[in-house]
DNA sequence: TCTGGGGTCCTAGGACCC
DNA sequence: TCTGGGGTCCTAGGACCC
């Protein structure tokens, strides 16, 4: 029973009620309010109506029509889960937050060490329940576990405003009797895939052998779910996991097609990344970006520099280097822009800084010394002596790619040459266009 | 008026290297 | 000349989670 999980109640929907006496005992539901927005969090008299995170606002309005709708104020909700997290930590120092409202507690950090009874963990999780409850004024449910699966699963059993301990050896009681969709890893596909074997009960999957579930899912996700059936659970408590990409995208109230707007918000959602990266002291090489047609399909682009950059010069130029790719002609509903390739240095040395000092345009010159030192950029405008104005769609180990294409033809041929082609040069960036934005 | 925004992890194929 | 396997990097897409 090394394992704490605690889960705060319909978390924003509930801060709202604290916050606002009046929607108390009422149904709340915080969510987009757009025309295209979603519910983040229904309140449980929403929840009586069938009203559910990631039901579209539209059906959550006809479900429940007296609800009061509100957008949500996230600088409340995160000042609120600071205090929770600082209560975890109190506890003991290794906590692993999954989101605002949810964390893990690795009680083998403790001061008094793992619980030695039942009676000693329902102690403690009152306790913390109780202070939660007093320094917050939102109510928690705890499940405490041997692992990080029965934890979890304890204390959904838990919910709303409860605990429940899993004593070892009652593992596979608790666990198989639930449906597929309770461990983690198992979503509206995979359960699909399981049902048409019959598979509907953990218990069910746990009869399934290791390498049939290998066979059906993969090997990561087979194995991971064999073992998960089971209880068997060594995953650790990890306090510090260092992010892996940071990103920014924005759906639209209606389908847009104009491709100089398309271009002005790719450059616009490239600064909001930019500036994120430069506020957490990140950097990275891989720049993607995200768009979701008319239709919901997805697509994404990325392009991988030499070094990995903060600057949002760079960013937004191959971002929306990399939107020419896209047949954004049926309409456009989302665009983003990610980085990812992070290293928490930022990529700058003096070299760089006095090149991009002294030069009028510094994107231009940052450029510039990417090429000389590290070879040719994404999104660096070239000039091929015989297939004329270009730009770099990828280079490494010894070659580049170059995309040729006019106003007229895009997307054009791909071209690769060696990296030391005498034929192929630098050239002056196209200029950006400046503000459509205010057309919107 | 179906379907947000921020993430993580995995797979598969191609290029390239040894 | 043909055949080849392992490992890594990169890109694109998909499933999943809160």
């Amino acid at each position: 029973m090394r394992v704490l999980h605690l889960d705060l109640d319909a978390f924003f929907a509930s801060v709202e009620q604290r916050d606002k006496p009046s929607l108390r005992g009422k149904p709340v539901i915080v969510g987009g309010l757009g025309p295209r927005g979603v519910v983040s969090t229904a309140s449980y008299e929403a929840r009586t109506s069938g009203v559910r995170s990631a039901m579209s606002m539209s059906e959550a309005r006809s479900r429940c029509p007296h609800a009061a709708y509100l957008s949500g104020r996230f600088a409340v909700y995160r000042a609120v889960s600071a205090v929770v997290m600082a209560r975890l930590r109190a506890l003991s120092p290794v906590v692993e937050p999954l989101s605002l409202d949810e964390a893990f507690v690795d009680l083998a950090g403790r001061a008094g060490g793992v619980p030695s009874s039942v009676a000693e963990v329902r102690t403690l999780a009152a306790e913390l329940r109780s202070t939660i409850v007093d320094e917050t004024g939102v109510t928690a449910s705890v499940g405490v576990a041997g692992s990080k699966l029965m934890a979890k699963i304890a204390s959904e059993q838990a919910k709303p405003d409860g605990l429940v301990v899993v004593e070892p050896g009652t593992e596979l009681e608790l666990l198989h009797p639930l449906p597929i969709r309770a461990l983690p890893g198992v979503g509206p596909a995979t359960a699909a895939r399981l049902a048409r074997f019959g598979v509907k009960t953990v218990g069910d999957l746990a009869r399934i052998t290791e390498s049939d579930l290998v066979d059906l899912l993969g090997e990561a996700h087979g194995r991971s779910l064999h073992r998960l059936s089971l209880a068997q659970d060594d995953r650790p408590v990890s306090a510090e996991r260092e992010s892996k990409s940071v990103s920014v995208e924005d759906t639209f109230d209606r389908d847009l097609t104009d491709p100089a707007l398309l271009a002005a918000i790719v450059a616009r959602l490239a600064e909001r990344v930019a500036a994120r990266l430069v506020e957490a002291g990140l950097s990275g090489r891989t720049i993607t970006l995200k768009t979701r047609l008319h239709d919901f399909t997805t697509l994404s682009r990325s392009a991988t520099l030499p070094a990995p950059t903060d600057d949002v010069r760079v960013l937004s130029r191959v971002a929306t280097r990399l939107l020419d790719d896209v047949d954004t002609t049926g309409g456009v509903r989302l665009l983003g822009v990610g980085v990812s390739g992070l290293s928490d240095w930022v990529q700058d040395d003096l070299f760089v800084s006095e090149r991009a000092e002294a030069a009028d345009d510094p994107a231009d010159q940052v450029e510039e010394v990417l090429h000389e030192r590290r070879g040719w950029s994404p999104g660096m405008d070239v000039v091929h002596a015989v297939h004329g104005a270009g730009w770099v769609w990828g280079s490494g180990r010894g070659r580049v790619t170059v995309r040729f294409e006019t106003a007229s033809t895009p997307p054009g041929p791909v071209r690769t040459f060696a990296v030391d082609d005498p034929e192929l040069s630098p050239a002056p960036p196209p200029v950006i266009p400046t503000d459509p934005l205010a057309a919107a």
